[in-house]
DNA sequence: GGAACTCGCCAC
DNA sequence: AAACGTGGCGAGTTCC
């Protein structure tokens, strides 16, 4: 496939955007690491411990027996001719190579204790061994430098490497804090992330235009992945706990796959399996949906689905009202562009930017809204790059992750940083890019002053 | 001893 | 008819 800037302003943007990572490289974000020490050899105590309580088991010394050589537990291939072949389990999935899969997801399904002993390693292993190493490994003077890549990706995204900055642990509560405790601000100052709120399902408003899609994003009162839960669930949303877990297996497990192409088979396993704690296998089969003690399943079976059968048609059902009724103008989009791509052999950014060559009916569509939803970013990240050079702030942007930018704050600026920032990204923008037919939103966080990335509050920009 | 592959897992 | 988009990186493995 190839790619193409092919109007200045595209190139200008990628002229100017390299610059301006170029000058956050150069920033860097400092390691506390004496911290990265102790932490790293913390765990490798507790790694030790696991290994020895693995090592003593009898489910290890039968596998012992049925190796050769040594066992190496960190092996894929081992576990699965261990569990698959020796043991002569039934693999709950497979991988792409159409091997059985040894996954965490997999491993819990199989319910026996020394798997559960496997995963904590690996969990303590990728801490240590991808995140805190690459620390140690790519600091200099206590100072990372990671790489913003922008002539990499496909869509014409960025990526980030040396270490990777964009993916960092954060929904995993005992990694995030691990790893982000590792990252300071500089002394004295205060670590600040700015996010864009849903991003990519603006950007491709401003592709289809859809009349349902612009409503719900600009009626703060509505909310399309409450609405979905209702849907999915046949209940009313109560802003319960229960009913907050639903409406984000809606929102991650029917809503967002969708937009990406995804249908409703896979989403019906996905929901299954992640939010309802099902083992992958069973769904298969038209066996009950009630096994085990989960909230999804619980609500499914009070409405009357007795199976997985039942549950994908009736998902089925909801994916053709999501595209027919619900965002009609959305799917016309999808299938305009397909078509205009086979005429042509390429589609166009509202960015200036051109994707040519062999492309999938899903890249069709997903390629210009991952790439110009991240333009905009750029764009933001380039003014106030510009601004606080110019203004000789002692506040510098440190990083950014693809909706998010990251900035190293001098406290007596925070005020000016602040709505500086929030005007940038939510008004200049729109105003340099006529395209823009929706209202932007940001979202803040902030650490306290000298505080690790771990300790972030959230911050409101404006009062 | 390195390249290229698979698998697993982290982010958006 | 077909069926989830983009990356980076570590470990294990195989091949040259």
């Amino acid at each position: 496939m190839k790619l193409h800037h092919n109007t200045s302003d595209a190139y200008r943007l990628l002229h100017n955007g390299t610059l301006a990572m170029g000058r956050a490289e150069r920033q860097g974000i400092r390691v506390d690491l004496g911290y990265v020490t102790k932490e790293k050899s913390r765990l490798s105590r507790e790694i030790i411990d696991k290994e020895s309580e693995l090592k003593d088991t009898e489910f290890f010394k039968r596998w012992e027996k049925s190796v050769v050589k040594e066992v190496n537990y960190n092996s894929a291939v081992q576990l699965g001719n261990y569990l698959y072949k020796v043991l002569k389990l039934e693999p709950p999935k497979l991988t792409k190579g159409d091997k059985g899969s040894v996954d965490e997801e997999v491993l819990n399904i199989l319910k026996i204790p020394e798997l559960q002993t496997i995963l904590r390693i690996r969990k303590l292993k990728k801490i240590r061994d991808t995140y805190l190493d690459q620390f140690s490994r790519e600091q200099i003077d206590g100072y990372i430098h990671p790489f913003f890549n922008l002539h990499l990706v496909r869509t014409f995204r960025s990526s980030s490497d040396h270490p990777n900055f964009q993916n960092i642990p954060k929904r995993d509560e005992e990694a995030m804090n691990i790893v982000r405790r590792a990252l300071l601000p500089r002394p004295g100052h205060q670590l600040l992330e700015v996010d864009y709120s849903g991003l990519e399902v603006r950007i491709s408003a401003c592709y289809h235009k859809d009349e349902n899609m612009l409503r719900y994003i600009k009626n703060p009162a509505t909310d399309m992945h409450r609405d979905m839960m209702e849907q999915i669930f046949k209940i009313k949303y109560n802003g319960s706990e229960e009913h907050r877990l639903l409406r984000s297996a809606a929102k991650n497990g029917f809503v967002f796959p969708q937009f990406y192409g995804d249908y409703f088979v896979n989403n019906a396993k996905d929901m299954a399996c992640k939010w309802g704690g099902l083992p992958a296998g069973v769904w298969k089969d038209d066996q009950g949906i009630s096994i085990g003690a989960c909230t999804l399943g619980e609500h499914l079976r009070k409405q009357g689905f007795r199976s997985i059968r039942s549950f994908e048609t009736h998902l089925e059902k909801i994916q053709q009202d999501f595209w027919e009724n619900r965002f009609p103008e959305y799917a016309r989009w999808k299938r305009q562009s397909w078509n205009l791509y086979k005429r042509r052999g390429y589609v166009d950014m509202l960015t200036g930017f051109r994707c040519s060559g062999v492309m999938g009916k899903n890249d069709v569509s997903n390629y210009p809204i991952q790439g110009s939803a991240f333009h905009c970013l750029l764009w933001a990240f380039i003014e106030l790059d510009r601004t606080l050079s110019m203004r000789s702030f002692r506040t510098k942007l440190i990083g950014q992750i693809h909706d998010a930018i990251i900035f190293d704050v001098y406290p007596p600026e925070l005020e000016t940083i602040a709505k500086l920032v929030h005007e940038v990204t939510t008004k200049e923008l729109p105003k340099a890019w006529k395209w823009i037919n929706i209202p932007l939103e940001v979202e803040a966080e902030l650490c306290p002053v000298d505080a690790s990335w771990a300790e972030k509050e959230k911050y409101k920009l404006i009062a």
